[in-house]
DNA sequence: TCTTTACATACCGACGGTCGGTATGTAAAG
DNA sequence: CTTTACATACCGACCGTCGGTATGTAAAGA
């Protein structure tokens, strides 16, 4: 029983392990059934067997994207520090990379930004809220109990940080990799982590400055960037999005 | 010439229209070619003949909308007014609609949060951004000048604040129509608006409450969204949604 | 001025190929 | 003898293409 179950979740793993790969090379919405089972050398018959649908697929590879992380920011607001320790750790630990997690992280990046992925890309936006926003809100209560910050309702704030996180994210990513973008210089990386910093900070009613990054963890990322830039053709989604209103 | 240009611009409209329509009540996913031409009573010819294709219809489509919003904003944003005076204006000018204002809004809800439009919804995001953020960052920089707001980077600034709308929009709209949550409350709607508006002051460097809303506007709303959840079955996107990471 | 030529516009409907999904196997394991 | 783990064949929906037609319309020639 545990033996056959064990084999069962194995061999989803390997479907989950193609998907991701097809998922970053052409989008989801371009990756078929058929090119996915071609690459694992299997029928049809044998990824229904393991998933009822294109979207069960997606939902199971999303759902162990952010099993991953959530580990890791759980630990983070379990430890013994204070919230605004926390909250730093929460932003550098998504800064602090090594070169494999950067590569990872740009490959996330693409697939977020690319609209063959539009619809990956809601579900991991609310399964992500529906998850990280409640641990948020933990580091705020207890920010506010510590006396660092001032809010009236930590849930509801818990959401705006977290969607402003988002937006970070995303526009961190847009100077860093696209290429319609400038070159990636430290120093815009640097104005943009501060004005987003101050923001959250303002937002917590939290001293300034409290939320301090390391800028040295933003030098590798601008490596990062420039080896992508070199390695990759013009995002053509991007292209064509600029165009479309034009 | 002009007059063929004219015929031409006006059959183009007959076309929207209608995939106006099948958008909102399929999805763009959902609504087929077919479907489309079939409603019009004509034939796929006719429709290659006017769009190079589907997602050409969809660039269109977003295109119409987004120009209908941006003259209104412009128009605030070039009045003689104080900034702090057009942010509470475009604020306020999302509330405060007619019943069938807010029938069509809650439309646009509808599709922005169904899964079948979760491409249109990408690039409606992106688009609108484009076009707003622009704006946004005039009524930031006379804001500054005013000495109402501190900020040090206003076209930054005005990213963030735009993002933060965008949370918030969504979120009330979830209050509002999303049937897993509870009736919406005035006081509900109330409380997550002073979030919102507290937290935009506070970006902004502010003083608090200069962002004031008039809470009357919210009313016809909770009556709107009563109607809108006694009229529709339960969203079943987000009912998947829920299960999914269950 | 009238007609013919040449080309543009607006549209039709059949068809190809792809894709998600289903129905029906079947061989091995337990 | 049943359940698991696949394989194969097939369905229907869909987007976009293509060869065609009907209706202009503007310029060239008689």
């Amino acid at each position: 029983m545990s033996q056959t179950k064990t084999n069962f979740d194995s061999r989803r793993e390997a479907f989950l392990d193609t998907a991701d790969e097809l998922f970053i090379e052409l989008g989801y919405e371009n990756t078929s059934i058929e090119r996915l089972i071609s690459r694992l050398g299997v029928s049809k018959g044998a990824f229904y067997h393991y998933f009822r649908s294109k979207s069960d697929l997606l939902d199971a590879a999303i759902y162990r994207l952010l099993s991953r992380y959530e580990a890791k920011f759980v630990e983070i607001v379990e430890s013994d520090s204070p919230a605004t320790k926390k909250l730093q750790s929460f932003v550098n630990s998504i800064f602090s990379a090594n070169t494999a997690d950067r590569e990872l992280a740009t490959q996330i990046g693409d697939l977020l930004l690319n609209e063959a992925n539009a619809v990956l890309m809601s579900r991991h936006r609310y399964a992500a809220s529906q998850l990280f926003v409640p641990i948020f809100e933990k580091i705020i209560v207890q920010g506010v109990k510590e006396g660092e910050f001032n809010v009236e309702s930590p849930s509801r704030v818990a959401r705006i940080i977290w969607d402003i996180g988002q937006s970070w994210d995303e526009n961190a990513y847009r100077a860093l990799f696209m290429t319609e973008e400038a070159m990636p210089e430290l120093n815009t990386l640097l104005k943009l982590n501060n004005s987003y910093t101050l923001a959250i900070e303002r937002v917590l009613g939290a001293k300034e400055g409290c939320l301090c990054l390391d800028s040295k963890l933003l030098e590798p990322w601008i490596e990062t960037a420039h080896l992508h830039r070199a390695r990759n053709k013009p995002n053509s989604y991007a292209m064509e999005k600029t165009k479309a209103l034009s």
